[in-house]
RNA sequence: GCGAAAGUGGCGGAAUUGGCAGACGCGCUGGACUUAGGAUCCAGUCCCGCAAGGGGUGGGGGUUCAACUCCCCCCUUUCGCACCA
């Protein structure tokens, strides 16, 4: 041997680890812990390509850093199984998906297994097995017991006030009226309070996958996988109310290091806004003045009232503004304001909206369409009659799905009332400059003074904050008034009459959890049935002893389109008889979300049969101390788990109040697409490169490269077995970083790859004899060598930098500097076996079989996967003597050797007395001079 | 449209707090060793220029002795959201 055979040695040490379990971990309260987690993998068909293993090898390399720096190291791996993909593959192939998915999943492990990643394999699950299922379906219930109570205060971990928390159902307060009815009704009234409820609304319905989609899974109105049509429809679904946690949500992402564009995105999915309900009288004219005074006795009700309309807005200050009133075509009480001779076309408005798919829906945005009802709203502030239209720009799911529309301070309101000749009314004063800008579009000689006259013939609304205006009743004026005192006083002034109050609102719904497929967990729920045999619209959740609730084995498990799903047709299956009452088995599934959401806390203790873990390895383990994966999980999977975290801490589940306290998103791998001059994509077999370009073998024209996102359409997919294959583990896992920071995009390039298998060997033959048949050390490595001062000092330098870009995750940094250590050392005549050594345990987080290759070389007996980190010494890194750069002008015009303490004084006369200094300052006047010590010397001289 | 991030050689990318722009790698050029080189080793490689010198981190301005780094304006790219009242 030896010249470095990676295979060889990689499939030794992956057999030495394996059999050694090395990486096991344990609870060791001795021993500070960290828990390092890969968003574990959705196992597919294709297996994983050069994509998949970045982020893998980034927390392998820090793992293995820290076990080195003595930290107790949990890493796990586990597959997030069921799902879509699969069961559309087995639908397609008439495979089962169990079958499919277990043969995926042996794929998978195996590519896992041969890049030598330090994982516990002793916990590896999948989300699919049965005990998984198990406590899946066992949180379900937990948030079926759970409602959530918005004025229970508490006090977290932290020390902080808070508001809000998740409560046992058993504690929910009973109204007496509630109680008064009986036991179903009280029953029905818990129902409604649950945190996993039932309810009809309007869902995304998508026939092509037969199952409903959570809005997170709809992107421009098709569906996320597949980009399938997706159609609004009116259904009794499952739901979690994950609106409940919005505020927490938002507010607990403060305490997390996480990327701020994640953090950013999550706090815009929950919208959270900040405003005010409004009533609006739509009865009889001559009655308006009744209802104020009752209003006034009685305070603003919890629900309006049949007379009522209510509308939320965030700019309560433009109420004098409001013009005309628009209802969702879907808003119940659209048929109680129609006038008789408006109807047919109401309703066919509404008709046609509803046939409309979301698609269409997103594609007509712009240009505005509606329809008057005939009837007429009373303005609380002023009394005026305004019309109430509606249209399809006004959401039913949204707010109060109602809105006063001010079209002079908002653009989407100004587009409908031009289009429909509404009026316009001016009610905040906009600054000067958009005055001027205005007026610069189109209308002429605009000023504050003369913008209440003109305000409608201006194409933009003015939506900014500014002094009220036109805005004054006997009690109340906000003329002058700016928005920011101006949007209290009027919240006020409608909260005496018991005309409004202030309200915040979300623009996240509540998370439709049910799905009409087979591959998924099912809802351990029964609904009860009546003497007739038909569902009575009472529920039970299935005893926590029957747990799991299995899927049924079944020959055909298509989707069937209706609302009971696949599932509806195990006959047998569905019905059960519980304390002698029959029941229906819920027939929908969890989404794939489900078991993504807590599979973190089943790694803290995964073979707990009597429990989801053990609440004292959860202490010891919990939080996740660092998470990496892409960020196309940035509101679905993160937001969802820590839903379900929060949830399972205010029920006295877990310890801490978050997840994953530190979130790193690893950038996407690209991959160059070579097309040739017919625009025609030529696959990588194809290609022979030359002179850094590309060829098409076959026809010997050139080709041209694009950087594109791998997709199987590009036929640019590079499988990560083939830099495996060609180069080995420890090159690939090194390349992978070394293309660039681990958040940045970067192209793979195989000719980079080259670069890093060349570092690798130089290493290799660096330290081992390439002549000798045995495993022996180079003849220039010096066991009992002393290293020299430079010695010492690039290998302390090396120690410093590497260390600290190990602590930063900097990986493609770390390589650099190992490359230098080997360039110099490469050119040394003898190398000191201890400035081996520490190059050897540096190498090893990254590269790790080869590493322990040459540890072995080097003498050692034992795996170095816990030898100490090398330790880095500063008096060696201090030089006595620097080369400092001396500027004139700001330009480097030469350098001087100076004594590393040098004084400024002492620096400035070196440099002033430098020959090359002195040529270039002859002739001029040196006015100033600037020393750094240490650093550099700048003259001024002019 | 709104929000966020990023623009540095032929390419991927380096540059603690403002202090020598281009580390390291790829590619390319020349050389050595070789039957051979897609192995290995040595040297060179930001641009213009024979050189002296000049220019240079998307563009324009500013602060500073000194700007890739800080401030203002603009351009481009990527990502996210997109009728959320």
């Amino acid at each position: 041997m030896p010249a470095y055979d990676p295979h060889e040695i990689e499939s030794r040490w992956q057999r030495y680890w394996e059999e050694n379990r090395t990486f096991r971990a344990t609870e060791d309260s001795a021993k500070p812990k960290i828990y390092v987690l890969d968003m574990f993998p959705y196992p597919s068909g294709e297996g994983l390509h050069v994509g998949h293993p970045e982020g893998y090898s980034a927390t392998d390399m820090y793992c293995r850093y820290q076990r080195m720096r003595g930290r107790n190291v949990l890493h796990p791996m586990g597959y997030d199984a069921f799902g879509l993909p699969a069961e559309q593959y087995a639908i397609e192939t008439g495979t089962h998906p169990a079958v499919t998915t277990e043969k995926n999943i042996s794929n998978i492990r195996r590519q896992i297994k041969q890049l030598g990643f330090s994982y516990d394999w002793d916990r590896e699950f999948s989300t699919t097995d049965a005990e998984y299922v198990r406590w899946t379906q066992w949180i379900f219930l937990l948030l079926f017991d759970t409602w959530f109570d918005p004025d229970c205060e508490w006090t977290d971990p932290a020390g902080r006030r808070r508001r809000g928390k998740g409560r046992p159902i058993a504690e929910l307060p009973i109204p007496a009226p509630v109680a008064a009815r009986g036991e179903d009704e009280v029953r029905r009234y818990r129902d409604s309070f649950r945190l996993a409820y039932q309810a009809e609304s309007p869902v995304n319905w998508c026939s092509a996958l037969g199952t409903v989609l959570a809005d997170e899974e709809v992107i421009n109105g098709r569906s996320e996988r597949g980009n399938h049509p997706v159609e609004r429809v009116l259904l009794r679904q499952w739901n979690l109310r994950i609106t409940a946690y919005a505020d927490r949500l938002v507010e607990d992402l403060e305490t997390l290091d996480w990327p701020a564009a994640i953090k950013e995105m999550q706090k815009n999915w929950v919208g959270r806004s900040e405003g005010a309900e409004v009533d609006f009288h739509i009865g009889a004219e001559d009655d308006f003045d009744r209802w104020r005074r009752s209003r006034a006795r009685s305070g603003f009700p919890e629900a309006p009232g049949p007379d009522t309309l209510r509308v939320y807005t965030t700019r309560p200050d433009t109420l004098f503004g409001a013009t005309y009133m628009v209802l969702a075509p879907e808003h119940p009480l659209v048929d109680r304001v129609t006038a008789e001779e408006r109807r047919a076309e109401i309703a066919e408005y509404r008709a046609r909206t509803a046939a409309m798919s979301e698609e269409d829906r997103v594609a007509g945005r712009g240009e505005k369409t509606g329809v008057f009802t005939g009837g007429y709203a009373t303005n609380p502030v002023n009394g005026n009659r305004i019309p109430v239209w509606i249209a399809d720009y006004v959401l039913s799911s949204y707010g109060t799905g109602a809105i006063m529309a001010v079209p002079a301070h908002d653009q989407r309101d100004l587009e409908f009332a031009r289009r429909f000749g509404l009026p316009v009314r001016a009610v905040v004063t906009p600054p000067a400059d958009w005055l001027k800008l205005a007026q610069g579009k189109g209308g002429a000689a605009l000023t504050a003074d003369t913008y209440p006259e003109r305000v409608g013939e201006l194409p933009e609304a003015y939506a900014g904050e500014g002094p009220g205006m036109q805005s004054a009743n006997d009690e109340i004026s906000l003329d002058g008034v700016p928005t920011a005192e101006a949007k209290p006083a009027i919240t006020a002034w409608l909260a005496r009459g018991g005309l409004g109050r202030a309200a915040a609102k979300t623009r996240l719904r509540d998370w439709l959890f049910s799905r009409q497929r087979y591959w998924g967990e099912p809802i351990p729920i029964l609904h009860e049935l009546d003497s007739a045999g038909n569902p009575n619209g009472l529920i039970r959740a299935v005893g926590l002893e029957e747990l799991p609730v299995l899927l049924p084995e079944m020959e055909d498990f298509k989707p069937t389109g209706k609302p009971g799903g696949p599932l509806e047709k195990a006959v047998a299956w569905i019905r059960v008889t519980r304390d002698g009452k029959e029941y229906l088995r819920e027939t929908n599934t969890m989404p794939q979300w489900a078991g993504s959401c807590w599979y973190y806390l089943r790694f803290c203790d995964p073979r707990n049969s009597e429990r989801p873990w053990d609440p004292e390895k959860e202490r010891y383990w919990m939080p996740v101390d660092l998470y990496v994966g892409g960020a196309e999980h940035a509101v679905l999977h993160l937001l969802y788990s820590r839903f379900w975290h929060k949830v399972l801490f205010d029920r006295g589940h877990v310890s801490t109040m978050e997840p994953f306290k530190k979130l790193v998103n690893q950038g996407m791998i690209l991959s160059v697409t070579y097309r040739n001059s017919e625009g025609r994509i030529v696959p990588y077999r194809q290609i022979r490169f030359e002179e850094g370009k590309a060829f098409d073998a076959e026809t010997g024209a050139e080709l041209t490269g694009e950087t594109e996102k791998m997709s199987k359409s590009r036929g640019n997919v590079i499988p990560v077995d083939v830099p495996i294959q060609r180069y080995g583990s420890d090159t690939t896992r090194l390349y992978e970083m070394f293309m660039g920071p681990l958040e940045s995009t970067k192209p793979w390039s195989m000719q980079g790859v080259e670069g890093v298998s060349r570092f690798l060997n130089r290493s290799w033959r660096m330290i081992v004899d390439e002549e000798s048949d045995a495993l022996r050390l180079n003849e220039r490595v010096r066991p009992g060598a002393a290293p020299d001062r430079e010695e010492l000092r690039v290998l302390h330098k090396t120690i410093q930098a590497v260390t600290q870009d190990m602590e930063s995750l900097s990986f493609n940094t770390a390589i650099s500097r190992l490359m230098e250590f080997v360039n110099f050392f490469t050119g040394r005549k003898e190398r000191p076996l201890e400035c081996m050594e520490s190059f050897v345990l540096m190498l090893a987080p990254m590269a790790p079989h080869i590493a322990e290759e040459m540890w072995r070389a080097l003498g050692h007996e034992q795996s170095l996967a816990y030898a100490p980190w090398p330790s880095f010494e500063p008096k060696y890194t201090e030089e006595s003597v620097v080369d400092v750069p001396v500027q004139v002008n700001g330009k480097v015009r030469g350098r001087i050797q100076v004594d590393a303490q040098a004084t400024r004084e002492q620096m400035e006369q070196a440099a002033l007395g430098d020959p090359r200094i002195r040529k270039h300052l002859e002739g001029t006047t040196v006015r100033k001079v600037i020393a750094i010590p240490g650093k550099l010397v700048n003259i001024v001289a002019g």
